[in-house]
DNA sequence: CGAGTTTGACCTGCGC
DNA sequence: GCGCAGGTCAAACTCG
């Protein structure tokens, strides 16, 4: 369940971020100081790296499944310097919620899976998008899609505890990868948010989580004041 | 007993 | 059209 995750180590977040547009991958990281915990992501526009578009809101994109994350002060969130002084942290953004780009992204969505034949094609793919692949893109059905976003946590359990309540309904072993996927789905009714949580292959440390929807609710679980009140904030957001 | 998890079957999309 | 792989369903099972 997703309460166990007192233990998590989130010492090194990454992700993939995706312009406004849509059409455009604009990919990058950014690094967060070692000083910065995630109650200060409101203010990470102030630092986003040149990869970012300027006008990209990073504290609307993160908060909704980061900031509950500061609700439990026993996460233990580490900013050791394990990783050269700064955390990673970085992000998919879908605002576009198109399946013509979606099907690139997803295939990109931070995770090594998805079909075979390694990750390096279709990095490829994703920064420069073959002509082939455009061709089939313009072909594509443009499909309605729920917002998604996914990002790495370092953390020793799988389901990091973001506030919501989630129901596993599946677990599948996705090929090339020696741990299995899990797909969990928002218990609230009405609420149609799901979230894909893996390991990654190549480092089992970390774990990705993706989101996909937004939540027509606030966080289940007891919030201290403190949380309450980041809590309304980013109930402004309301992913 | 209800809520949540497990897991095999089934469905769907995509590549060949 | 076929086969593969990812995603979902739902019955059985487990746990508190």
């Amino acid at each position: 369940m997703a309460s166990t995750t007192s233990q998590a180590m989130l010492n090194q977040q990454q992700g993939l971020f995706e312009n406004e547009e849509g059409s455009n991958a604009q990919m990058g990281f950014f690094s967060i100081p070692p000083n910065l915990n995630f109650s200060s992501l409101g203010s990470l526009k102030a630092f986003g790296s040149s990869s970012i578009p300027p006008s990209t809101n990073l504290s609307e994109t993160l908060l909704p499944s980061l900031t509950p994350l500061k609700h439990r002060e026993d996460h233990n969130i580490t900013t050791s310097s394990d990783f050269g002084g700064s955390q990673l942290l970085s992000l998919q953004r879908s605002t576009a919620n198109l399946w013509a780009w979606g099907e690139v992204s997803d295939d990109h969505e931070c995770l090594s899976s998805k079909r075979s034949n390694g990750g390096d094609d279709r990095h490829h793919q994703h920064m420069g998008v073959s002509a082939m692949k455009m061709k089939k893109m313009k072909a594509i059905r443009r499909k309605v899609r729920e917002p998604r976003f996914c990002f790495k946590t370092m953390s020793e359990v799988d389901v990091l505890d973001d506030g919501y309540k989630w129901r596993k309904y599946g677990q599948k072993v996705v090929k090339n990868t020696q741990h299995p996927r899990s797909y969990y789905r928002c218990t609230m009714d009405n609420c149609r948010v799901k979230k894909r949580v893996e390991r990654l292959a190549e480092d089992p440390r970390m774990v990705i989580t993706t989101y996909e929807g937004r939540h027509v609710h606030s966080p289940s679980h007891d919030l201290d004041q403190d949380s309450q009140q980041a809590s309304s904030h980013l109930n402004n957001f309301f992913w």
